[in-house]
DNA sequence: ACCTGCGTACGACATTGTCAAACTCAGTTG
DNA sequence: CAACTGAGTTTGACAATGTCGTACGCAGGT
Protein backbone atom coordinates (compact mmCIF):
# COMPACT_ATOMS: atom_id res chain seq x y z
CA UNK A 1 0.00 0.00 0.00
CA UNK A 2 2.37 2.93 -1.26
CA UNK A 3 0.10 5.07 0.16
CA UNK A 4 1.24 8.38 2.84
CA UNK A 5 -0.18 7.39 6.03
CA UNK A 6 -2.93 10.44 6.41
CA UNK A 7 -3.04 10.93 10.04
CA UNK A 8 0.72 11.32 10.34
CA UNK A 9 1.05 13.53 7.58
CA UNK A 10 -1.14 16.07 8.97
CA UNK A 11 0.44 16.05 12.17
CA UNK A 12 3.81 16.96 10.89
CA UNK A 13 1.94 19.44 8.81
CA UNK A 14 0.91 20.62 12.59
CA UNK A 15 4.33 19.95 13.64
CA UNK A 16 6.05 22.39 11.00
CA UNK A 17 3.47 25.41 11.01
CA UNK A 18 4.35 25.58 15.03
CA UNK A 19 7.98 25.35 14.58
CA UNK A 20 7.74 28.36 11.41
CA UNK A 21 6.17 30.56 13.66
CA UNK A 22 7.91 31.62 16.49
CA UNK A 23 4.42 32.47 18.86
CA UNK A 24 2.22 29.54 19.96
CA UNK A 25 -0.65 28.33 17.73
CA UNK A 26 -4.59 27.59 18.84
CA UNK A 27 -6.74 24.85 17.23
CA UNK A 28 -8.20 27.32 14.97
CA UNK A 29 -5.21 28.57 14.27
CA UNK A 30 -3.90 26.05 12.60
CA UNK A 31 -7.15 23.93 11.68
CA UNK A 32 -7.57 27.48 9.56
CA UNK A 33 -3.94 26.77 7.88
CA UNK A 34 -4.64 23.19 7.20
CA UNK A 35 -7.88 23.49 5.93
CA UNK A 36 -9.01 21.20 8.12
CA UNK A 37 -12.32 20.83 10.82
CA UNK A 38 -11.43 21.75 14.16
CA UNK A 39 -12.07 18.68 15.70
CA UNK A 40 -10.00 16.74 13.16
CA UNK A 41 -6.99 18.93 14.47
CA UNK A 42 -7.85 18.60 18.07
CA UNK A 43 -7.51 14.81 18.00
CA UNK A 44 -4.21 15.24 16.49
CA UNK A 45 -3.21 17.76 18.91
CA UNK A 46 -4.13 15.90 21.23
CA UNK A 47 -2.55 12.64 20.52
CA UNK A 48 0.75 14.56 19.82
CA UNK A 49 0.75 16.05 23.47
CA UNK A 50 0.57 12.61 24.27
CA UNK A 51 3.46 11.63 22.96
CA UNK A 52 5.43 14.70 24.11
CA UNK A 53 5.96 16.32 20.68
CA UNK A 54 3.62 19.08 21.74
CA UNK A 55 2.91 21.09 24.44
CA UNK A 56 0.05 23.02 25.68
CA UNK A 57 0.02 26.51 27.43
CA UNK A 58 -2.33 26.20 30.39
CA UNK A 59 -3.24 29.64 30.19
CA UNK A 60 -4.13 30.40 26.83
CA UNK A 61 -4.49 26.52 25.70
CA UNK A 62 -2.51 27.62 22.46
CA UNK A 63 0.00 24.95 21.65
CA UNK A 64 3.64 24.93 20.66
CA UNK A 65 6.13 22.46 20.04
CA UNK A 66 7.32 20.10 22.79
CA UNK A 67 10.48 18.63 24.80
CA UNK A 68 10.37 14.94 23.41
CA UNK A 69 11.38 17.06 20.07
CA UNK A 70 14.49 18.31 21.36
CA UNK A 71 15.46 15.61 22.86
CA UNK A 72 15.03 13.72 19.00
CA UNK A 73 17.22 16.40 17.83
CA UNK A 74 20.00 15.76 19.66
CA UNK A 75 19.79 12.27 19.17
CA UNK A 76 19.80 12.93 15.62
CA UNK A 77 23.36 14.46 16.10
CA UNK A 78 24.52 11.66 17.91
CA UNK A 79 23.81 9.85 14.32
CA UNK A 80 24.96 12.40 11.89
CA UNK A 81 28.16 10.48 10.71
CA UNK A 82 29.01 13.90 8.73
CA UNK A 83 28.94 15.76 12.07
CA UNK A 84 30.67 12.85 14.27
CA UNK A 85 33.36 13.09 11.51
CA UNK A 86 33.93 16.58 11.09
CA UNK A 87 34.13 17.34 15.34
CA UNK A 88 37.89 17.12 15.48
CA UNK A 89 38.07 18.88 12.38
CA UNK A 90 36.22 22.13 13.01
CA UNK A 91 37.52 22.70 16.63
CA UNK A 92 40.81 23.09 14.81
CA UNK A 93 39.72 24.81 11.72
CA UNK A 94 37.93 27.19 14.43
CA UNK A 95 41.49 27.35 16.30
CA UNK A 96 43.90 27.90 13.32
CA UNK A 97 41.54 30.74 12.00
CA UNK A 98 40.18 31.99 15.05
CA UNK A 99 36.78 32.10 13.55
CA UNK A 100 33.63 30.97 14.34
CA UNK A 101 32.87 27.04 11.92
CA UNK A 102 29.59 26.31 10.92
CA UNK A 103 28.52 22.84 8.94
CA UNK A 104 25.82 22.40 6.79
CA UNK A 105 23.96 20.16 4.92
CA UNK A 106 20.98 20.79 2.21
CA UNK A 107 17.49 20.03 3.91
CA UNK A 108 14.72 21.12 1.71
CA UNK A 109 16.53 23.30 -0.33
CA UNK A 110 17.83 25.43 2.77
CA UNK A 111 21.00 25.09 4.58
CA UNK A 112 20.72 23.14 8.03
CA UNK A 113 23.32 23.68 10.77
CA UNK A 114 24.62 20.43 12.09
CA UNK A 115 27.84 21.88 13.50
CA UNK A 116 28.68 25.48 15.33
CA UNK A 117 32.07 25.67 16.82
CA UNK A 118 32.28 29.50 18.87
CA UNK A 119 34.73 31.73 17.52
CA UNK A 120 37.60 31.13 20.35
CA UNK A 121 37.99 33.29 23.27
CA UNK A 122 35.63 35.53 22.32
CA UNK A 123 32.17 37.16 23.48
CA UNK A 124 28.40 35.57 24.32
CA UNK A 125 28.09 34.27 20.96
CA UNK A 126 24.14 32.34 19.60
CA UNK A 127 24.17 28.43 18.77
CA UNK A 128 23.09 28.00 15.07
CA UNK A 129 22.91 24.67 15.27
CA UNK A 130 19.53 23.45 13.93
CA UNK A 131 18.92 26.35 12.30
CA UNK A 132 18.01 26.46 8.70
CA UNK A 133 19.84 29.37 6.62
CA UNK A 134 18.81 30.63 3.20
CA UNK A 135 20.66 28.67 0.48
CA UNK A 136 21.45 31.31 -1.80
CA UNK A 137 22.80 34.08 0.66
CA UNK A 138 25.25 31.72 2.54
CA UNK A 139 28.60 30.28 1.42
CA UNK A 140 27.64 26.68 2.77
CA UNK A 141 24.40 27.00 0.92
CA UNK A 142 25.94 27.71 -2.36
CA UNK A 143 28.55 25.55 -2.09
CA UNK A 144 25.55 22.79 -1.86
CA UNK A 145 23.67 24.27 -4.08
CA UNK A 146 26.20 24.25 -6.77
CA UNK A 147 26.81 20.41 -6.48
CA UNK A 148 22.86 19.71 -5.85
CA UNK A 149 22.13 21.01 -9.28
CA UNK A 150 18.30 19.67 -9.05
CA UNK A 151 17.56 21.84 -5.93
CA UNK A 152 19.58 24.64 -7.78
CA UNK A 153 17.28 24.37 -10.21
CA UNK A 154 13.91 24.32 -7.56
CA UNK A 155 14.73 27.43 -6.22
CA UNK A 156 15.92 29.19 -9.47
CA UNK A 157 11.72 28.69 -10.01
CA UNK A 158 11.11 30.77 -6.59
CA UNK A 159 12.01 34.40 -6.60
CA UNK A 160 14.81 34.74 -3.72
CA UNK A 161 14.24 37.17 -1.07
CA UNK A 162 17.19 40.00 -0.77
CA UNK A 163 18.23 40.13 2.54
CA UNK A 164 20.78 42.89 1.69
CA UNK A 165 21.62 44.44 -1.73
CA UNK A 166 24.52 42.48 -1.94
CA UNK A 167 21.92 39.42 -2.23
CA UNK A 168 22.47 37.27 -5.24
CA UNK A 169 18.57 37.10 -6.65
CA UNK A 170 18.84 36.96 -9.94
CA UNK A 171 18.52 33.50 -11.54
CA UNK A 172 21.10 33.90 -13.74
CA UNK A 173 23.97 35.68 -11.77
CA UNK A 174 23.40 32.75 -9.21
CA UNK A 175 23.86 30.12 -12.22
CA UNK A 176 26.76 31.92 -13.10
CA UNK A 177 28.42 31.89 -9.50
CA UNK A 178 27.28 28.00 -8.53
CA UNK A 179 29.28 27.58 -11.87
CA UNK A 180 32.35 29.38 -10.33
CA UNK A 181 32.22 28.23 -7.42
CA UNK A 182 31.83 24.41 -8.56
CA UNK A 183 35.07 25.49 -10.82
CA UNK A 184 37.09 26.41 -8.01
CA UNK A 185 35.73 24.17 -5.17
CA UNK A 186 34.93 26.87 -2.94
CA UNK A 187 32.32 29.66 -2.26
CA UNK A 188 32.45 33.05 -0.08
CA UNK A 189 29.58 34.79 0.81
CA UNK A 190 29.94 38.87 1.45
CA UNK A 191 27.36 40.95 3.37
CA UNK A 192 24.89 39.15 1.42
CA UNK A 193 22.57 37.55 4.77
CA UNK A 194 23.63 40.70 7.07
CA UNK A 195 25.49 43.74 5.97
CA UNK A 196 28.54 42.93 8.38
CA UNK A 197 28.97 39.55 8.21
CA UNK A 198 31.32 37.10 5.25
CA UNK A 199 31.53 33.72 5.17
CA UNK A 200 33.60 30.93 3.17
CA UNK A 201 32.85 27.52 2.79
CA UNK A 202 34.00 24.19 0.80
CA UNK A 203 32.08 21.28 0.21
CA UNK A 204 32.33 18.15 2.07
CA UNK A 205 32.16 14.72 -0.30
CA UNK A 206 31.22 11.18 1.23
CA UNK A 207 32.20 7.47 -0.39
CA UNK A 208 30.51 8.21 -2.91
CA UNK A 209 31.78 11.27 -4.27
CA UNK A 210 28.69 12.82 -3.44
CA UNK A 211 28.36 15.92 -2.02
CA UNK A 212 26.91 16.08 1.80
CA UNK A 213 27.79 19.29 3.73
CA UNK A 214 29.64 22.00 3.31
CA UNK A 215 32.15 23.44 6.14
CA UNK A 216 33.06 27.15 6.40
CA UNK A 217 34.53 29.95 8.55
CA UNK A 218 31.76 33.15 9.33
CA UNK A 219 32.67 36.77 10.50
CA UNK A 220 33.49 40.35 10.33
CA UNK A 221 35.33 41.94 6.66
CA UNK A 222 38.25 43.51 8.39
CA UNK A 223 39.44 39.96 9.72
CA UNK A 224 38.28 37.37 6.67
CA UNK A 225 38.93 40.04 3.33
CA UNK A 226 42.04 41.35 2.53
CA UNK A 227 41.28 43.65 -0.59
CA UNK A 228 37.98 42.41 -0.53
CA UNK A 229 38.46 38.93 -1.63
CA UNK A 230 38.79 36.41 1.08
CA UNK A 231 42.18 35.97 2.73
CA UNK A 232 44.41 33.30 1.27
CA UNK A 233 45.47 31.88 4.11
CA UNK A 234 41.39 31.19 6.04
CA UNK A 235 40.73 29.76 2.55
CA UNK A 236 43.31 27.03 2.07
CA UNK A 237 42.09 26.46 5.95
CA UNK A 238 39.00 26.28 5.31
CA UNK A 239 39.27 24.00 1.77
CA UNK A 240 42.00 21.55 3.82
CA UNK A 241 39.56 20.94 6.53
CA UNK A 242 37.17 19.95 4.59
CA UNK A 243 38.83 17.72 2.37
CA UNK A 244 40.45 16.35 5.40
CA UNK A 245 36.70 15.48 6.37
CA UNK A 246 35.60 14.42 2.82
CA UNK A 247 38.72 11.65 3.61
CA UNK A 248 37.42 10.45 6.74
CA UNK A 249 33.82 9.94 4.91
CA UNK A 250 35.89 7.74 3.04
CA UNK A 251 35.80 10.20 -0.34
CA UNK A 252 39.45 9.81 -2.06
CA UNK A 253 39.89 13.02 -3.42
CA UNK A 254 43.20 12.49 -5.12
CA UNK B 1 -13.31 11.02 21.03
CA UNK B 2 -11.11 11.32 23.55
CA UNK B 3 -9.06 8.59 21.84
CA UNK B 4 -5.21 8.73 20.93
CA UNK B 5 -4.24 8.23 17.34
CA UNK B 6 -3.16 4.85 17.02
CA UNK B 7 -0.63 5.50 13.95
CA UNK B 8 0.48 8.78 15.67
CA UNK B 9 1.68 6.87 18.70
CA UNK B 10 3.08 4.12 16.69
CA UNK B 11 4.86 6.41 14.69
CA UNK B 12 5.94 8.30 18.22
CA UNK B 13 7.44 5.10 19.77
CA UNK B 14 8.98 4.24 15.98
CA UNK B 15 10.82 7.56 16.62
CA UNK B 16 11.57 7.13 20.64
CA UNK B 17 13.05 3.82 19.62
CA UNK B 18 15.43 5.44 16.81
CA UNK B 19 16.37 7.82 19.34
CA UNK B 20 17.14 5.37 22.05
CA UNK B 21 19.80 3.19 20.35
CA UNK B 22 22.52 4.59 18.83
CA UNK B 23 22.96 2.30 15.67
CA UNK B 24 20.27 2.21 12.98
CA UNK B 25 17.84 -0.18 12.93
CA UNK B 26 15.68 -2.27 10.54
CA UNK B 27 12.14 -2.82 9.45
CA UNK B 28 11.97 -5.77 11.28
CA UNK B 29 14.20 -4.46 14.50
CA UNK B 30 11.14 -2.34 14.82
CA UNK B 31 8.88 -4.36 14.26
CA UNK B 32 10.07 -7.09 16.59
CA UNK B 33 10.34 -4.03 19.84
CA UNK B 34 6.81 -3.16 18.89
CA UNK B 35 4.75 -6.13 18.18
CA UNK B 36 3.53 -5.09 15.04
CA UNK B 37 3.83 -6.78 11.65
CA UNK B 38 6.39 -5.98 9.16
CA UNK B 39 4.37 -4.34 6.34
CA UNK B 40 2.54 -2.36 9.17
CA UNK B 41 5.92 -0.79 10.10
CA UNK B 42 7.23 0.00 6.82
CA UNK B 43 4.42 2.09 6.33
CA UNK B 44 4.59 3.81 9.34
CA UNK B 45 8.45 4.46 8.43
CA UNK B 46 7.77 5.12 4.78
CA UNK B 47 5.56 8.12 5.79
CA UNK B 48 8.18 9.05 8.45
CA UNK B 49 10.70 9.49 6.09
CA UNK B 50 8.25 11.19 3.48
CA UNK B 51 8.22 13.83 5.85
CA UNK B 52 11.88 14.26 6.99
CA UNK B 53 10.66 12.67 10.38
CA UNK B 54 13.34 9.44 9.57
CA UNK B 55 16.11 8.61 6.61
CA UNK B 56 17.00 5.60 5.40
CA UNK B 57 20.73 4.18 4.93
CA UNK B 58 20.51 3.77 1.16
CA UNK B 59 23.44 1.05 1.53
CA UNK B 60 21.79 -1.01 4.31
CA UNK B 61 18.31 -0.03 4.10
CA UNK B 62 18.37 0.57 7.78
CA UNK B 63 16.83 3.45 9.40
CA UNK B 64 17.73 6.33 11.68
CA UNK B 65 16.16 9.36 12.58
CA UNK B 66 15.68 12.65 10.09
CA UNK B 67 17.15 16.14 9.62
CA UNK B 68 13.56 18.03 10.15
CA UNK B 69 13.55 16.92 14.03
CA UNK B 70 16.98 18.75 14.79
CA UNK B 71 15.19 21.64 13.00
CA UNK B 72 12.25 21.01 15.37
CA UNK B 73 14.24 20.78 18.27
CA UNK B 74 16.01 24.30 17.85
CA UNK B 75 12.78 25.51 17.21
CA UNK B 76 11.64 24.07 20.60
CA UNK B 77 14.33 26.12 22.46
CA UNK B 78 13.59 29.25 20.79
CA UNK B 79 10.07 28.68 21.91
CA UNK B 80 11.03 27.93 25.04
CA UNK B 81 10.74 30.14 28.22
CA UNK B 82 12.85 29.00 30.84
CA UNK B 83 15.81 29.11 28.18
CA UNK B 84 15.09 32.14 26.73
CA UNK B 85 15.05 34.07 30.20
CA UNK B 86 17.73 32.60 31.41
CA UNK B 87 19.95 33.08 28.80
CA UNK B 88 21.68 35.90 30.41
CA UNK B 89 21.75 35.00 33.81
CA UNK B 90 23.49 31.75 32.55
CA UNK B 91 25.87 33.53 31.22
CA UNK B 92 26.68 35.43 33.83
CA UNK B 93 26.46 33.07 36.25
CA UNK B 94 29.42 30.73 33.96
CA UNK B 95 31.18 33.85 33.90
CA UNK B 96 31.69 34.49 37.69
CA UNK B 97 31.92 30.80 38.92
CA UNK B 98 34.30 29.94 35.76
CA UNK B 99 32.65 27.26 35.53
CA UNK B 100 30.34 25.05 33.01
CA UNK B 101 26.52 25.58 33.48
CA UNK B 102 23.41 23.59 32.82
CA UNK B 103 19.43 24.48 33.12
CA UNK B 104 17.02 21.53 32.62
CA UNK B 105 13.50 20.27 33.20
CA UNK B 106 12.10 17.10 33.92
CA UNK B 107 11.14 14.82 30.93
CA UNK B 108 9.56 11.42 31.39
CA UNK B 109 11.16 11.03 34.88
CA UNK B 110 14.81 12.44 33.54
CA UNK B 111 16.40 15.90 33.35
CA UNK B 112 16.15 17.54 29.60
CA UNK B 113 18.83 19.64 29.34
CA UNK B 114 17.61 23.22 27.86
CA UNK B 115 20.74 25.16 27.72
CA UNK B 116 24.17 24.74 28.57
CA UNK B 117 27.09 27.34 28.79
CA UNK B 118 30.72 25.66 28.43
CA UNK B 119 32.70 26.74 31.09
CA UNK B 120 34.97 30.09 30.19
CA UNK B 121 37.86 30.17 28.14
CA UNK B 122 38.58 26.18 28.60
CA UNK B 123 39.38 23.39 26.54
CA UNK B 124 36.98 21.39 23.92
CA UNK B 125 33.51 20.48 25.69
CA UNK B 126 30.75 18.69 24.30
CA UNK B 127 27.49 20.39 24.23
CA UNK B 128 24.66 18.60 26.18
CA UNK B 129 21.47 20.80 25.11
CA UNK B 130 18.57 18.01 24.25
CA UNK B 131 20.80 15.17 26.64
CA UNK B 132 18.71 13.55 29.00
CA UNK B 133 20.20 12.81 32.47
CA UNK B 134 19.44 10.50 35.43
CA UNK B 135 17.01 12.28 37.55
CA UNK B 136 18.57 10.73 41.13
CA UNK B 137 22.42 11.15 39.76
CA UNK B 138 22.57 14.92 39.24
CA UNK B 139 22.05 18.12 41.13
CA UNK B 140 19.70 19.53 38.45
CA UNK B 141 17.43 16.43 38.99
CA UNK B 142 17.45 16.18 42.56
CA UNK B 143 16.16 19.95 42.56
CA UNK B 144 13.55 19.02 40.38
CA UNK B 145 12.54 15.59 41.95
CA UNK B 146 12.20 17.36 45.49
CA UNK B 147 9.76 19.34 43.78
CA UNK B 148 7.53 16.86 42.02
CA UNK B 149 7.02 14.47 44.36
CA UNK B 150 4.52 12.33 42.01
CA UNK B 151 7.62 12.00 39.82
CA UNK B 152 9.76 10.69 42.64
CA UNK B 153 7.60 8.30 43.95
CA UNK B 154 7.47 7.12 40.39
CA UNK B 155 10.98 6.71 40.26
CA UNK B 156 11.38 5.55 43.90
CA UNK B 157 9.21 2.51 42.51
CA UNK B 158 11.56 1.17 40.20
CA UNK B 159 14.98 0.21 40.84
CA UNK B 160 17.70 3.18 40.65
CA UNK B 161 21.08 2.77 39.14
CA UNK B 162 24.28 3.28 40.18
CA UNK B 163 26.42 4.64 38.14
CA UNK B 164 29.43 4.97 41.07
CA UNK B 165 29.38 3.67 44.58
CA UNK B 166 28.26 7.26 45.78
CA UNK B 167 25.07 7.05 43.32
CA UNK B 168 21.98 6.97 46.03
CA UNK B 169 19.84 4.18 45.03
CA UNK B 170 18.06 3.20 48.09
CA UNK B 171 14.38 4.39 48.31
CA UNK B 172 14.64 5.59 51.67
CA UNK B 173 18.13 7.35 51.26
CA UNK B 174 16.59 9.08 48.27
CA UNK B 175 13.70 10.46 49.86
CA UNK B 176 15.89 11.79 52.97
CA UNK B 177 18.03 13.66 50.47
CA UNK B 178 14.92 15.29 48.48
CA UNK B 179 13.49 16.30 52.02
CA UNK B 180 16.92 18.20 52.96
CA UNK B 181 16.95 19.67 49.15
CA UNK B 182 13.03 20.90 49.76
CA UNK B 183 14.54 22.63 53.12
CA UNK B 184 17.61 24.54 52.26
CA UNK B 185 16.89 24.89 48.63
CA UNK B 186 19.91 23.67 46.61
CA UNK B 187 21.08 20.11 45.72
CA UNK B 188 24.79 18.94 45.16
CA UNK B 189 26.03 15.90 43.82
CA UNK B 190 29.27 14.80 44.28
CA UNK B 191 31.04 12.33 42.08
CA UNK B 192 27.46 9.92 42.14
CA UNK B 193 26.95 10.31 38.12
CA UNK B 194 30.68 10.06 36.99
CA UNK B 195 33.89 9.84 39.60
CA UNK B 196 35.15 12.96 38.91
CA UNK B 197 32.45 15.40 38.62
CA UNK B 198 30.22 17.39 41.35
CA UNK B 199 27.61 19.44 40.37
CA UNK B 200 25.61 21.68 42.46
CA UNK B 201 21.74 23.19 41.58
CA UNK B 202 19.10 25.34 42.65
CA UNK B 203 15.27 25.09 41.65
CA UNK B 204 13.72 27.48 38.90
CA UNK B 205 10.20 29.16 39.45
CA UNK B 206 7.09 30.41 37.55
CA UNK B 207 4.53 32.92 38.33
CA UNK B 208 2.49 29.95 39.49
CA UNK B 209 4.97 28.82 42.06
CA UNK B 210 5.63 25.61 40.63
CA UNK B 211 9.08 24.66 40.02
CA UNK B 212 9.20 24.61 36.35
CA UNK B 213 13.32 23.80 36.02
CA UNK B 214 16.59 23.73 37.72
CA UNK B 215 20.12 25.84 37.24
CA UNK B 216 23.57 24.63 38.19
CA UNK B 217 27.08 24.07 37.78
CA UNK B 218 29.10 21.06 37.66
CA UNK B 219 32.72 20.27 37.27
CA UNK B 220 35.83 18.98 38.65
CA UNK B 221 35.91 18.22 42.81
CA UNK B 222 39.29 20.50 43.47
CA UNK B 223 37.23 23.85 41.95
CA UNK B 224 33.36 23.14 43.17
CA UNK B 225 34.59 22.03 46.72
CA UNK B 226 36.22 22.65 50.16
CA UNK B 227 36.52 19.83 53.13
CA UNK B 228 34.01 17.68 50.50
CA UNK B 229 31.77 20.39 50.85
CA UNK B 230 30.11 22.47 48.17
CA UNK B 231 32.23 26.42 48.07
CA UNK B 232 30.19 28.58 49.96
CA UNK B 233 30.91 31.61 47.44
CA UNK B 234 29.60 28.70 44.57
CA UNK B 235 26.72 28.22 46.34
CA UNK B 236 25.58 31.33 46.71
CA UNK B 237 26.19 32.28 43.14
CA UNK B 238 24.57 29.26 41.81
CA UNK B 239 21.22 30.10 44.28
CA UNK B 240 21.08 33.72 43.38
CA UNK B 241 21.08 33.24 39.79
CA UNK B 242 18.60 30.86 39.67
CA UNK B 243 16.29 33.05 42.15
CA UNK B 244 16.92 35.66 39.04
CA UNK B 245 15.70 33.64 36.71
CA UNK B 246 12.39 32.78 38.96
CA UNK B 247 11.64 37.02 38.94
CA UNK B 248 12.12 36.94 35.30
CA UNK B 249 9.98 34.14 35.16
CA UNK B 250 7.48 36.25 37.29
CA UNK B 251 7.70 34.72 40.48
CA UNK B 252 8.03 36.65 43.59
CA UNK B 253 10.58 34.72 45.89
CA UNK B 254 10.26 37.90 48.77
C1' DA C 1 22.11 -23.48 -7.04
C1' DC C 2 20.10 -23.32 -2.66
C1' DC C 3 18.41 -21.04 1.22
C1' DT C 4 17.64 -17.46 4.67
C1' DG C 5 17.43 -12.84 5.72
C1' DC C 6 16.13 -8.39 4.50
C1' DG C 7 13.11 -4.29 2.71
C1' DT C 8 9.05 -3.80 -0.08
C1' DA C 9 4.30 -4.36 -2.50
C1' DC C 10 -0.48 -5.99 -2.64
C1' DG C 11 -5.39 -6.25 -1.50
C1' DA C 12 -9.40 -7.57 1.58
C1' DC C 13 -11.36 -6.55 5.80
C1' DA C 14 -13.00 -3.91 9.67
C1' DT C 15 -10.86 -1.15 12.63
C1' DT C 16 -9.86 3.54 12.85
C1' DG C 17 -9.80 8.23 12.15
C1' DT C 18 -12.63 11.79 10.31
C1' DC C 19 -16.20 15.22 10.24
C1' DA C 20 -20.05 18.38 11.41
C1' DA C 21 -22.53 19.63 15.00
C1' DA C 22 -23.14 20.30 19.80
C1' DC C 23 -21.04 21.63 24.34
C1' DT C 24 -18.52 24.51 27.93
C1' DC C 25 -16.54 28.34 29.44
C1' DA C 26 -14.19 33.03 29.26
C1' DG C 27 -14.14 37.41 27.99
C1' DT C 28 -16.65 41.03 25.65
C1' DT C 29 -20.44 43.73 24.27
C1' DG C 30 -24.89 46.10 24.20
C1' DC D 1 -26.58 41.53 33.58
C1' DA D 2 -27.81 38.86 29.78
C1' DA D 3 -26.66 37.89 25.26
C1' DC D 4 -22.94 37.02 22.32
C1' DT D 5 -18.71 35.78 20.35
C1' DG D 6 -14.76 33.02 20.05
C1' DA D 7 -11.87 29.91 22.16
C1' DG D 8 -10.86 24.73 23.21
C1' DT D 9 -13.24 20.40 23.75
C1' DT D 10 -16.48 16.34 23.26
C1' DT D 11 -19.68 13.42 20.80
C1' DG D 12 -21.34 9.61 17.68
C1' DA D 13 -22.27 7.78 13.04
C1' DC D 14 -20.28 6.86 8.79
C1' DA D 15 -16.98 5.19 5.56
C1' DA D 16 -12.67 6.25 4.39
C1' DT D 17 -8.56 4.74 6.22
C1' DG D 18 -4.86 2.15 8.02
C1' DT D 19 -3.88 -2.53 9.25
C1' DC D 20 -2.43 -7.26 8.54
C1' DG D 21 -1.20 -11.66 6.25
C1' DT D 22 0.71 -13.00 2.28
C1' DA D 23 3.62 -12.71 -1.50
C1' DC D 24 7.56 -10.62 -4.19
C1' DG D 25 12.49 -9.33 -5.38
C1' DC D 26 16.93 -9.04 -4.09
C1' DA D 27 21.00 -9.53 -1.32
C1' DG D 28 24.41 -12.36 1.16
C1' DG D 29 25.92 -16.38 2.84
C1' DT D 30 26.18 -21.67 2.41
Amino acid sequence: MPGKIQSIERAAAILRLLSGRTRRLGVVDLAGELGLPKGTVHGLLRTLQHVGFVEQDAETGKYQLGAALLHMGSSYLDGNELRTRALNWSDSLAARTQEAVRIGTLHEAQVLIVHHVFRPDDSFQTLDVGALLPAHATALGKVLLAHHPYVAAELAGQSLPAFTDATICGQERLERELARIRERGWASEIGELTRAQVSLAAPIMDRSGLVVGAMGIFGSPDRLLAARQPRGELLADVREAARAVSRELGAIPW
